[in-house]
DNA sequence: TCAATCCGTATC
DNA sequence: ATACGGATTGAC
């Protein structure tokens, strides 16, 4: 007989069913095969979980219908992780499965498999780690198949994706694989050429997201049957089925990119450490600035720091400096037009006359457009805490997007004018504006549709504008990075937005050449108060996710304590945390806040638990969505462990 | 006394 | 979810 995972959605549902398994299916039914069976009279999909000799049903068991595939696409690790991962995010197994393994291509599955990669893999190049503290360390004991666990604040101006590639190689030198998840599809790329760069042909996978149906299923299988062993991918590949695992690794895992937005909505990093802490493997997280979530590791000793010190980080950060809002324009009108600082100026015009590329971020379109005064284009500020205005609505009286005060009778501090306009902040307009700034110097940019890896390598001045994440890097490093409209991000009523800035503020600063080869950084339109525009000014990311953690901790926010976010229609919320509560498992020390109105027919409330509980938080969710779907089946209701965003 | 309907329950 | 059965209610 086999016991079966059935593909259907009611929770309660969400365990496995025992099925005889006819003699002519029996060499094929496998575990980890898809299969058809009949379940409450209908034809279901299924993945067979296991074959097994007794059964715990007592009634007679219905017969496989059918075995789909000989294919084992669900091997024993991934149903555990997958198991776990349901369970963490107090969701279903079929729900999770979906975004574990990729819908069948049967012509896939006949094509000839590409031939097992042969060859050993080099001895890593230890240079790139020497420069960090704990560098050495672990890349010895990734190469010894010791299970470290860090968390590696990445020094500017350094290539990540290489180090990355060396730490992978140490951990599959022995012969094991790795799984290594980025943000998207552009780390995806840079990842796997470095990766190839040092590993034997034949050893690595991409997979993403835009991969279409086909060629996704045929990386898949190049995974599942061990013709490969390392991957590099976005979120959904922290499932991909790399056999003898030595290494997960993510990187910049603050990036929000990385909080699957499908049921369960589990965090490609919590997925990673879960199949870790399974697979006995090491785990490596790295960014320029480590996440809150990160530093929890930190701050409990689960993994250990890898960082430059001081004077490391002094060699390798380029000069940072704060043009404020109330900062003089630069007199050149093309710069005032431009909404350029006389700092920020003159810092693109040294770069360009040393011939060096310049990078100009600007906020994603999208953002809300910040207003200015009309006449000299100073930003509009709240007079009592300097946040941002905003016009709540057409015709409305201006106010404070931060703190809400309303600016009736509003002056720019620069020039007096009493009106504002929308500052457009858009990389085309800012191209055209620096463009015309510079007449001289070619304009690249890179955002949204057309993203560019690199810079042309040929020297000569160079000024690219790019949207966040989508900086191209420079090969010899940029001359100048500006950070344009850098109080917009944080103008972001969420409990990240200041971290979200600083770290794609770093990313950007990151590709400077470091200050003893001239590389500036001006950080324009942002207070110089601000903690998160502090850190970037010294580089101290480490002391800036530290105070994160420590006020998040002390306010009770997670990741200190567990968080989940029950939405939907009232009546369906209410009864489930009503539900909730009556369980004898609820957890000590649970707090329900809410619920509060989303829209029109929606509202949400939050369970808090202390961290520590935070499995039984799930379990009573879980138990409480099973009671509800196998009874009167109301609304749905959704619930989000730890969601990336609240509001 | 039979049938249409409602609720509760199992789904292997 | 969805199909089935036992109880329930209503009409001949």
């Amino acid at each position: 007989m086999a016991r079966v995972a059935v593909d259907v959605t009611p929770a309660h549902l969400d365990r496995p069913f025992d099925y005889a398994v006819p003699p002519e299916f029996d060499a094929a039914a496998q575990p980890g095969v898809r299969v058809t069976v009949r379940f409450s009279g209908r034809r279901v999909r299924g993945f067979l979980l296991e074959r097994c000799s007794v059964s715990e049903h007592a009634g007679a068991l219905s017969p496989l219908l059918a075995v789909v595939s000989p294919e084992q696409v669900l091997t024993p690790e991934i149903a555990r992780l997958a198991r776990a991962v349901a369970d963490r995010w107090a969701g279903t197994l079929p729900d999770v499965l979906r975004l574990a393994v990729p819908p069948r291509h049967a012509r896939v599955e006949r094509e000839e498999g590409a031939a097992q990669a042969e060859g050993a893999v080099a001895a890593p190049a230890p240079a790139r780690w020497q420069p960090y503290r704990g560098g050495p360390a672990l890349l010895n004991a990734l190469q010894d198949g010791r299970p470290v666990r860090a968390v590696w604040t990445t020094l500017p101006g350094t290539d990540w994706a290489a180090a990355l590639a060396d730490a992978v190689t140490a951990a599959a030198s022995g012969g094991g694989g790795a799984v290594v998840v980025v943000p998207d599809a552009r780390d995806v790329a840079r990842c796997q050429a470095a990766l190839e760069a040092v590993l034997p042909a034949g050893t690595v996978v991409a997979l993403t997201a835009d991969l279409g149906p086909a060629e996704r299923y045929r990386r898949f299988l190049l995974l599942s049957r061990g013709r490969r062993r390392v991957v590099v991918g976005t979120r959904a590949a922290a499932f991909a089925p790399v056999r003898d695992l030595a290494l997960c690794a993510v990187w910049d895992d603050g990036d929000d990119s990385l909080a699957e937005p499908r049921a369960p909505y589990p965090h490609a990093r919590d997925v990673l450490l879960l199949r870790a802490h399974q697979a006995g493997c090491a785990m490596l997280l790295g960014g320029h600035v480590p996440s809150v979530e990160g530093y929890g590791l930190l701050a409990t000793q689960w993994a250990q720091p890898v960082a430059g010190d001081r004077d490391v980080v002094r060699r390798y950060a380029p000069r940072v400096e704060v043009a404020g809002s109330d900062t003089a324009l630069a007199r050149d009108e093309a710069a005032r037009s431009a909404r350029l600082p006389t700092l920020a100026f003159d810092a693109v015009r040294r770069a360009l006359a040393a011939s060096g590329p310049v990078l100009v971020q600007v906020p994603r379109r999208g953002y809300q457009a910040a207003l200015a005064c009309i006449r000299c284009r100073v930003p509009a500020r709240c007079a009592a805490c300097a946040g941002p205005l905003q016009r709540p609505g057409a015709g409305a009286t201006l106010a404070c997007a931060w703190c809400g005060r309303a600016a009736v009778d509003w002056r720019c501090q620069e020039c007096g004018a009493d009106g504002v306009r929308a500052a457009v902040s858009g990389d085309r307009r800012t191209a055209e504006e620096l463009g015309r700034a510079f007449p001289e110097v070619p304009v690249l940019r890179s955002g949204g549709e057309q993203v560019l890896d690199t810079v042309p390598t040929e020297d000569g001045p160079l000024l690219v504008v790019a949207t966040p994440g989508a900086e191209p890097s420079a090969p010899g490093g940029y001359g100048a990075v500006l950070l344009l409209d850098a109080w917009s991000p944080l103008g972001r009523p969420d409990l990240r937005a200041a971290e979200d800035a600083l770290r794609r503020w770093c990313a950007a600063a990151a590709l400077a050449r470091p200050a003893v080869r001239g590389g500036e950084v001006v950080l324009v339109g942002a207070d110089a108060g601000v903690p998160a525009v502090q850190a970037l000014v010294r580089w101290a990311p480490a002391g800036f996710v530290r105070r994160e953690a420590e006020q998040r901790s002390a306010l009770g926010f997670p990741p200190a304590t567990r968080m989940a976010a029950v939405e939907g229609a009232p009546g369906p919320v209410a009864a489930l945390v009503a539900d909730v509560l009556t369980l004898a498992e609820v957890p000590r020390g649970l707090e329900v806040l809410g619920p509060v109105p989303v829209d029109e027919q929606t509202e949400r409330t939050l369970l808090r638990a202390p961290r520590e509980r935070g499995a039984e938080l799930a379990a009573v969710l879980a138990l409480a969505q099973r009671r509800r779907s196998a009874g009167r089946a109301g609304e749905a209701v959704r619930v989000r462990l730890d969601p990336v965003a609240i509001g």
